[in-house]
DNA sequence: CTGAAAGCGCTTACAG
DNA sequence: CTGAAAGCGCTTACAG
């Protein structure tokens, strides 16, 4: 039955050879299994029968390398990340984006091809190259500005961003947050607490598109609040963790950008000195781990389904670039 | 820059454009951009230099479904699950599977393809036709024979399950648990507690060959060691919980096959009356409950890696089908 | 040393 | 009503 001892490479089953096995041509033989015999090509029962039969018995599996290589769409979605891995641990800050990508995918009835952030063999071959196998793409993470990119992008190959994008000179689609909404929201609590002055605590860096937008948010609502935003304090989101302590001392209110930064400090025996119903953290908690003060629910899931959601219009032609998408986030107040 | 409305479909750069922007053969082009100047082709510096400006500044992406229907490989893997749902999340039983996956894709330069198991619009489409876009295929889930998939592994499609599985009348490739070994240790326990028979529940109605598998070690291993096999509960993974334990009462030792039957017995304020070191299970933990029965160690990532590992020899052709590996387990006592 | 041509497996417009 | 032929974008063996 099977033989053994350097098993031949794979035999591939063409529409030819069953072509070959039924004695008709080959493009009869498509028109019968693409079940497109109502149009310009009409094959009898008998024959449609046999081919049907042939097809069965000999294993065909249409190659649809070569069926995307002529036609149109392939029902396939990239998701590209940015990082250095892709995000499919559970904890990966990334991770519940995936998660909504994959559940619409499915309902959708796209697969998905994922493409892996690894250095390159050749110039020509650029991190994108397998992009033009799909239908469109997904990208997720900080990305830097590639021109390869960008040229896609000109040429109206569908893309969608998780979070705001931009890239110079290019119509980006993305779907987002609504940042600023829920931070005037958590201002409005601080208000009510009669907060007149808060310290911010930035952990990020380089300053991409996500973060300034909350701190830009937060300036406008703080100004419409009259409340003021006495200092801000950069803190790296791991580590001296004692001194920022110290920096936080005599606050009277205290705003972190990043759950990550406002945990470090929260696990510390020694408090910060603040009302916890006076901490605020502009982010949702994707760390799992237990949060008492103020910061808003996580709707990351749904952020990747509605990018798929966003990216399926743009194939389908039902929408065109550029879009952007904001996603409303809700209040998790500080509870004693 | 760019124009509005009605977006234009997307425009593709081929070779071909290149080709006509430079003034040479398009084969030139393709041998400069894929490196390959050293072969039979030889360009001069000069025309190499322009092909290479040319190709950056028309954002060249080369098409890689045309690459892979000429040639060979593609640096692709599928992924499929015979599951209802693609395994992305976290609380699946499969999931540690995926992520063991695509961790050692990416350290082996290949990419994935996610195949959702959805139904198909067309006879002649199996569930399976992407599969050919690929290198090579993992499978994860208890699968149901299906004539088209026999025929691929019959013809050498490169093919690895994850977890032993067989088809009549095929050579499959499998990775899978050493669950002898392990069954047998767990036993030696047992015995080392003075144990001389013991009541094995069943949660699994449909037999299939990892389930199988564990109560043909665990007879084989009792009948070693003079143990007895006093008598089967079958028990719903879910529910009947209460009327379970009842059925438990007076046994000297219990086994379970599935860990999560265990903990829905654990999780009864009623213990089972029976001693815990007397109790084992016959799975390791995925669920992230806390369990103190006997257990064993998750290897669940790992057999996902090994998987992969295993798949791309059998495209590199450094093995032959069919071959079948084993991960080894440790024990995890039950500790007071 | 170079470029024209065949061919990968399909689909579909077109000529008989 | 049917089948031969062109073409999707590449690569590579081959003829000039």
């Amino acid at each position: 039955m099977t033989d053994h001892g350097g098993s031949e490479p794979f035999k591939k089953i063409t529409l030819k050879d069953i072509a070959r096995a039924t004695g008709v041509s080959y493009a009869t033989v498509s028109a019968v299994l693409r079940r497109k015999t109502t149009g310009t090509i009409r094959v009898s029962d008998q024959t449609r029968k046999e081919i049907l039969k042939a097809a069965r018995k000999m294993g065909y599996v249409p190659n649809l390398l070569a069926r995307a290589l002529k036609g149109g769409k392939n029902s396939l979605i990239v998701v590209f990340t940015f990082e250095k891995v892709f995000p499919v641990d559970a904890r990966n800050e990334y991770y519940p984006f995936f998660v909504g990508i994959e559940e619409e995918a499915e309902k959708q009835g796209f697969d998905l091809l994922i493409l892996n952030n690894r250095p390159l063999d050749e110039e020509s071959t650029s991190k994108f190259s397998r992009i033009l196998m799909a239908d469109g793409a997904i990208m997720i993470g900080v990305h830097r500005v590639e021109e390869r990119l960008k040229s896609l992008i000109d040429r109206n190959f569908p893309i969608v961003f998780v979070g705001r994008r931009e890239i110079k000179g290019c119509e980006t689609n993305w779907v987002t947050f609504d940042y600023r909404t829920i931070i005037h929201s958590l201002l409005d609590y601080l208000s009510s607490e009669g907060v007149k002055s808060f310290l911010y605590v930035k952990s990020q860096t380089k300053a991409y598109e996500p973060y300034s937008d909350r701190e830009v948010f937060l300036k406008e609502a703080a100004g419409l609040k009259g409340m003021e935003m006495a200092g801000i304090v950069e803190m790296a989101e791991a580590g001296t963790v004692k001194k920022g302590i110290k920096s936080l001392e005599g606050a009277e209110a205290v705003v972190f950008d990043r759950i990550t930064t406002a945990l470090s400090i929260q696990e510390e025996k020694e408090a910060p000195g603040i009302p916890p119903e006076r901490i605020l953290i502009l982010e949702d908690n994707w760390t799992g781990q237990p949060v008492t003060w103020t910061h808003w629910t996580s709707e990351r899931q749904r952020l990747g389904t509605e990018a798929v959601k966003l990216l399926v219009q743009l194939i389908d032609g039902t929408e065109d670039s550029p879009v952007h998408r904001m996603i409303p986030l809700q209040m998790i107040p500080f509870k004693s």
